[in-house]
DNA sequence: TCCGCTTTTATACATCTGTTTAAAAATATG
DNA sequence: CATATTTTTAAACAGATGTATAAAAGCGGA
């Protein structure tokens, strides 16, 4: 058991260093050295106190994963409750989103950092961290797929999972690759703007969730 | 020089082995030896005839950028001569992706493997690598936002090039992960099925771009 | 203070990495 | 065939990697 008031600074300084590092470069190019060096601590030190590199990437996963599922549950509870259908739709997916995107400052709460490094490892096809992330997020998931579904009832549930795949996919690769945003914009937006980003991936994925529904009103509103 | 008919059969084989290795785990996971392992050559001959772990990666590039830059080009200009915009929105979409997204039998003529292969890279950050990415399709991309644009005169710029990244995210995901679709949906989708991804991301990047265009923005999206 | 436990350190390990070298083999050319 | 060039090979290089070990240091409670 680690006595509280230990000497165990160590611990929060490799968690934080690694997870830095991890979602700044990925997991398989990013070395224990490294890890050690950057918390200012001896190589010997992450291994007694992870066992393993993968047991550090496990620390790090056990650190965000529960809070950050908490506030997307807590959220959607929230979004449930909105009365009309396209408002509910949009706060369902803004629950999502936002306990995945938002501040980095603290180092549990998860956060944008997290979910970088949650992007780059889904990239890295890394079997033994595959175990590890393996569906920590999946039920989750499953549970906003029934949340849209209550919303857009005609719609076929596969493509619902194909549109929640993108927004994930869309919210990775701005995560990834920020400074394309700035590139082909020229300037004139921000791909770091994160409320941005999500009110974006939020419209973009409504309009095409929206579109799978065959549509309910005859006369009205046709774009 | 390298002369034709001469036992050159090595430097093919290299490339195909490295182009599948690269596109399955990523460039800095997979070592020079285990592609000439794969390859059934010498790990000399490697760099005999690429120079560089860069050099083979150079390389690789420069087999499929052109080819899928000119078809992407080509199928553009058909797009642009549809002439309901909403269709030729589709078109233009479809020229992006297709040649992206298309068959990988051939090792020239670029395919899912390529692009596959693309994705990964942008996720780690090599910086190295970085330099062979760059921009090796960005022109053409910005070609693409301002055909985007002719079909959508009222859509912000900006927001195009949002919607486009959303774009790149998707499809870049779904290579990445295809099998997340056969989980979340329970085996009723295939991830690999690469004619209903290309669909589906047109579908869904056509309904979010669209939903730019009539209404005004509602400013001050807070929770 | 001394003792027992936790934490940190230095060091060593085998293995793998990208790259280079010089010799051997294969091929083309006269 | 003989020669010149291209291609392949085996071997070695220095450095980095993840991990293990044993000694040292730090610490709380008696």
């Amino acid at each position: 058991m680690v006595k509280p008031g230990g000497k165990v600074a160590a611990r929060a300084a490799v968690l934080d260093a690694a997870e830095r590092l991890f979602s700044e470069r990925g997991f398989a190019a990013v070395s224990l050295r490294e890890i050690a060096r950057a918390a200012s601590v001896n190589v010997g030190s992450v291994t007694y106190h992870f066992r393993d590199k993968l047991g550090l990437l496990e620390a790090i996963y056990e650190l965000h994963t529960r809070p950050i599922n908490a506030r997307r549950l807590e959220l959607l509870g929230e979004a449930r409750r909105v009365a009309d259908p396209r408002q509910r739709l949009t706060a369902v997916l803004r629950a999502y989103l936002v306990p995945a995107f938002s501040s980095s400052n603290d180092l549990a709460g998860g956060g944008a950092r997290f979910t970088r490094m949650r992007a780059l490892l889904s990239a890295e096809g890394d079997p033994d961290a595959k175990r590890i992330i393996a569906e920590a997020f999946d039920t989750t998931t499953e549970t906003f797929i029934d949340a849209i579904r209550e919303c857009l009832p005609d719609a076929p549930r596969e493509e619902i999972v194909w549109q929640s795949h993108f927004l994930l996919g869309s919210l990775y690769y701005t995560l990834i690759n920020p400074e394309r945003i700035n590139r082909l914009s020229h300037g004139a937006a921000d791909g770091h703007d994160r409320e941005t980003a999500i009110r974006l991936i939020v419209e973009a994925t409504s309009a095409g969730l929206r579109a799978l529904a065959p549509a309910r009103e005859p006369v009205g509103a046709d774009t």
